[in-house]
DNA sequence: TATACTGTATGAGTGGCACCAAACAGTTGG
DNA sequence: CCAACTGTTTGGTGCCACTCATACAGTATA
């Protein structure tokens, strides 16, 4: 079934880069989104540098199988947070005055996400603490599904 | 703005009825999923039994300010899953079979929000122990808004 | 200058969700 | 019977998020 997408559930890319970037089409979470979450990461953990220059759009969106519309749209919205600096006919760079996300932000960023659960399972008279388990063992296997991603660039 | 809306943050319904429905418009949880929710959960707590009557489409639409074909989209659904009876002319009645989510069916219902979360959060790098307290915290302010809800209808 | 790379812009298409209006059809009770 | 309640169906609108395809424009370099 589409033997030309890059990914079927998860997909790891080893661009000319020191980062790889994973996409999970499944998880309800747009891609462009994923890329602003890594990307915004990877600037925070030091894996890139101020000034380093990002792999052009249409490499990325054939690497992880996307439309450059929808890298566009990633970029776009991180230059808009003083982010990412595009030059036309350039390329897309780490901005100077790029910093990672302080726990507040990454807090508020997580938190519609964890309203969404908790307002389910409220309505479905779900105890706090299974909700705790289940997000527990959803990270587990998110976790263990890198670990094969990185086991498969290994052999 | 908008006076008519009957809820802005979250409303409680008091029908002819032992039990009240709560829709919390900005959650991100499409309302018919939200009715859905609490419908189940209320025959799984023995608050509704097996054989009664619903509210009427155009009375629970009126009673939480939403539209009608939002609260027949709802019922549908939970017509297919074998949990109702809609009866043309009659109503909507809990089916002889119906019977509470299981363990395991909760748990699935909830596991598509819980990944959402959990994709989010392991691509920006925020630790599982983090990402918990922000779950516990929501499910605070969660209870809390409800509990609100309740002190109102005392005054 | 020509080519091959960059980013830019626009319009279209899809799907989900909610809303609205109007008509249709079955049931009940006065 | 008739009126007032039920649910049913249809078609439409609007909005938003996401994706796609296809042009357009600037930059670098051989």
């Amino acid at each position: 079934m589409d033997p030309d997408r890059a990914s079927d559930r998860g997909l790891n890319l080893l661009m000319s880069w020191n980062v790889h970037l994973r996409i999970d089409p499944g998880s309800g979470v747009p891609v462009y989104r994923q890329l602003m979450n890594q990307i915004r990461y990877y600037v925070s953990s030091g894996a890139i540098a101020t000034g380093d220059r990002l792999p052009s759009i249409r490499d990325l969106a054939r690497g992880i199988g996307v439309n450059p519309t929808t890298v566009v749209k990633a970029y776009t919205e991180l230059e808009n947070d003083g982010f990412l600096d595009r030059q036309q006919g350039r390329g897309v760079f780490v901005a100077d005055q790029a910093r990672g996300l302080s726990s507040a932000e990454l807090d508020r960023a997580l938190r519609d996400s964890a309203r969404q659960l908790v307002v389910e399972a409220t309505q479905l008279g779900v105890d706090i603490e299974r909700v705790v388990h289940l997000v527990r063992l959803e990270y587990q296997r998110v976790e263990r599904e890198s670990e094969t991603d990185r086991g498969q660039r290994h052999a």
